[in-house]
DNA sequence: TTAAACTACGTACTATGGTACGGAGTCAAG
DNA sequence: CTTGACTCCGTACCATAGTACGTAGTTTAA
């Protein structure tokens, strides 16, 4: 049994974190016969799932939709949701990695030009025509 | 010569995101002898290169300080600014595919398994230790 | 038993990048 | 010369993911 402090040492995330989870409805509020709330493992499990689906790139609000799925078993409409994340991420590597080479080339030039205009700043504004 | 409206027509954003980028110090506001500000090419470009920068992943402040480099022709600096930027595409790009082929193998997972507790919803738990 | 440390709760504030709104002024066409 | 569209300006609001703060109550260790 855990006080929330305790709960969000072990999670390492901060109590006012915790409390913004409870706000949210991603963390269960325990009752509580006195007055002081007290955690136990289903707790720090939570928001071990919370932190690895953040990992993964899911918001809160989708995070909170896989909760309602896994206590209602609905693994199809959790794997639409890996699947949607997954064509996300799609765009969003190749987008980071045309934006690093374009960079990466514009760094080099940088380095190997003398002439005034920086060919860094110049690009912008020739490359989004 | 145009109206913010034109600009902002013209730019493919909104008139209020350029009140925004005024208000920010992004975008000059220019001196006006009537009531109606008149833009032109420059502004245009301006426009044209934040879009250019934030496509390539700067932040606003980022891209303020890319603008301040421009006009001081300060090549090293922004040359600095854009391999942080490097370093941090790089980063993003190693944690994305790393969720990235832990989702695909769940999604694979979940698909072709029956067993009660989805995959994809265990495996945050398991992963985050 | 009493002071320190912690908890509960509500509200406000942070940053980021805008979007919306209301009122007043201006501009162009009919 | 008036109507409608557009502009200016300030202020407020949106989502996202928290962080901070003040007040009051509780718990724990000396």
């Amino acid at each position: 049994m855990l006080t929330i402090g305790k709960l969000a040492l072990n999670a390492g995330v901060g109590v006012e974190t915790l409390r913004f989870y409870q706000r949210e409805g991603l963390l269960q509020v325990p009752e509580t016969t006195g007055k002081v709330r007290q955690y136990d493992g289903t707790h720090l499990r939570r928001i071990t799932f919370i932190k690895g689906a953040q990992a993964a790139g899911f918001t809160l609000k989708e995070i909170k939709q896989l909760l309602t799925m896994d206590a209602s078993q609905d693994h199809s409409k959790a794997r639409q949701l890996a699947l949607q994340r997954l064509t996300a991420i799609d765009e969003q590597l190749a987008q980071l990695q045309t934006a690093r080479s374009a960079l990466e080339k514009l760094a080099h030039e940088c380095e190997h030009s003398r002439n005034q205009p920086c060919p860094i700043i110049e690009s912008f504004v020739a490359e989004a025509n």
